[in-house]
DNA sequence: CCAATCCTTACCTCATAGGTCGGAATTATA
DNA sequence: TATAATTCCGACCTATGAGGTAAGGATTGG
């Protein structure tokens, strides 16, 4: 019952653009060094993200990504579901095909249980939630450096 | 976040078990065709089963195995932290280490509180709930073979 | 004694997780 | 316009673990 590294970097990673959310696209090379994950790991996993539509990207020089939309409205669930699949502890709970002997199935309605409770957990807790309070510091540091700069 | 096979094919081999609770000893033979799963495969799982308790067995002819316990106090939690390990989305939340990184992952309190809302769920369903009903039909149709033979 | 059953160790095979590699396409900026 | 920084893409690699099999020993009821 683990989550692949997929999954625990993927969330990593979205919680650093929540919050440089607004700053504009943010490079991954920025992400893979300060969470200490492989470059070309997180390309793969940011492939998935902007095809699932949970983030933007921009190409060359100045280039990254960014949230596609408020941290507020992407939760854990979002990201979990896209990088790996369907939340499901079993198979015949993954959507697609059902299960022929769901009648006689005692285990079905433990396992039924069990993912109505993780999706409930995934789906009630979103980026911003885990990010709060902290763009507000980060954004005062940066302001700060840019006054005294100019 | 799939289960393994083990702890699929445990929870439906402990249903038998305890549906037939009082029954005696219930050899695997019969567990492995009912339920469609290879005889040495489920040998091994019911090795662990009886290692942690859940299960006792007996040897040689009419042996078998039978829950160690009333089937209302067997959790499919217990029988899924013998078969899968902890419950626990990720590695740092398995008991054992503590992540060095604790203070500044903002990503631990997702995960925690996914692996709270599955505890709850699998420790709140035991083996007397989802076999709730079967026992007493059960054994009205073996008594009625035995009568309807001799 | 023998058939049924649990018990044990060892082994096998294949899919997947968890990456790496090499390069192409795109873009800001000097 | 050249260059550096980036995303994008398909192919590839490797170790591990899932999901079993196999062969035989130990124990017990009839």
């Amino acid at each position: 019952m683990r989550l692949s590294t997929r999954g625990q970097y993927g969330l990593r990673a979205m919680c650093v653009l929540g919050i440089k959310y607004g700053e504009g696209n943010i490079p991954l090379r920025l992400i893979a060094d300060q969470e200490n994950i492989s470059l070309q790991y997180l390309e793969q996993i940011f492939r998935q993200l902007r095809r699932a539509g949970l983030v933007e990207s921009a190409r060359g020089a100045k280039g990254g990504y960014h949230l596609a939309r408020d941290p507020v409205d992407i939760t854990v669930g979002d990201v979990v579901r896209t990088l790996e699949g369907p939340i499901a502890p079993v198979e015949c709970l993954s959507g697609g095909e059902e299960c022929s002997r769901q009648d006689e199935c005692l285990t079905r309605e433990a396992w039924y249980r069990l993912q109505q409770s993780m999706k409930e957990a995934l789906d009630g807790i979103t980026l911003g939630y885990l990010c709060r309070g902290k763009p507000a510091d980060q954004r005062r540091d940066k302001e700060k450096k840019h006054e005294s700069r100019r």
